[in-house]
DNA sequence: ATTTACTCTATCGGATAAGTAGAGTATTGT
DNA sequence: ACAATACTCTACTTATCCGATAGAGTAAAT
């Protein structure tokens, strides 16, 4: 199951890599624009921000924008970063592996083969979606709006 | 994540289907065998039995067996039974469709797209992996012991 | 100086997961 | 019949985590 948290943070990324280029956006803004709580919303792109995926601006005509091109920003460094791992148990973890307590021998583990290949697909996934691809089959059904 | 429940479910599983055919198990003899405390594996056990997965026997002698061939036992059916739908979002459910409250326009959003993929990937995974299956790829790394 | 807007820590309620307890029921063997 | 075996079912506990909110603090612009 997808996080809010995560599942926020991908809308709000979209967002800005859609919007304009170094035009930096409010929280406020984002939040009303997007339906997120706002103050839910403040801690989301503070730890995105503190992972390096954005930069902010303080004070007026501040706010965030996405600290390098949408295309080198793929929604498996995010999900990680808010739900923990992609593998459905920790033994069959890339990023984070953790043997099972009850495994007597993880090459003979039928659970921990299925797992291992449902983490690979998933991981295909994530880390192969960039925000700039994403966008990109996004247009493929709706044209964005023309900036004017 | 995988649920503690579906994790034992399936090792269970494993267990019964390597067994003797139509030899009934003890939640006792399962439990010691797979590290699994007894009473939580009962609870399991019942679950699956309920779902017309597993037969049981009561009494001496009584436990319990698959109540059909290994070969047409899904780790799908399993995982959707102890831990909800496949897909990370409601809304990219195939099984269990729920629409987001926070969504103008599903055609056009990108969590959906990205985490359609993602349910579809875990689904042919999952889907496609039979309880026989399972066990064939077990076997090709470690051979069973045969059988006396 | 004042306004704007991000920064950070603390807190809270509710839901869910994991595991435990115990009384009840059916079946078998003597 | 009756005792032993083993599954059946409901209820409960405990801990953890998610989603969300509050509020004081800091930096930048005008």
């Amino acid at each position: 199951m997808l996080s809010k948290k995560a599942k926020y943070a991908i809308k709000a990324l979209l967002a800005l890599a859609e919007g304009e280029r170094d035009e930096p956006m409010r929280i406020a803004d984002l939040a009303r624009d997007q339906q997120i709580p706002p103050k839910f919303l403040e801690l989301i792109l503070l730890g995105l921000r503190n992972q390096g995926v954005l930069r902010s601006q303080k004070g007026k005509g501040g706010g965030y924008l996405l600290a390098r091109d949408p295309s080198e920003i793929y929604l498996g460094q995010i999900v990680r970063m808010f739900d923990g791992p992609l593998a459905p148990v920790p033994c069959a973890s890339q990023t984070a592996y953790v043997p099972c307590a009850d495994c007597r021998d993880e090459a003979v583990c039928g659970v921990h083969l299925a797992m291992k290949e449902v983490r690979d697909a998933t991981a295909k996934v994530l880390d192969g979606t960039s925000l700039a691809s994403l966008l990109t089959k996004v247009h493929q059904v709706a044209p964005p709006a023309p900036p004017r």
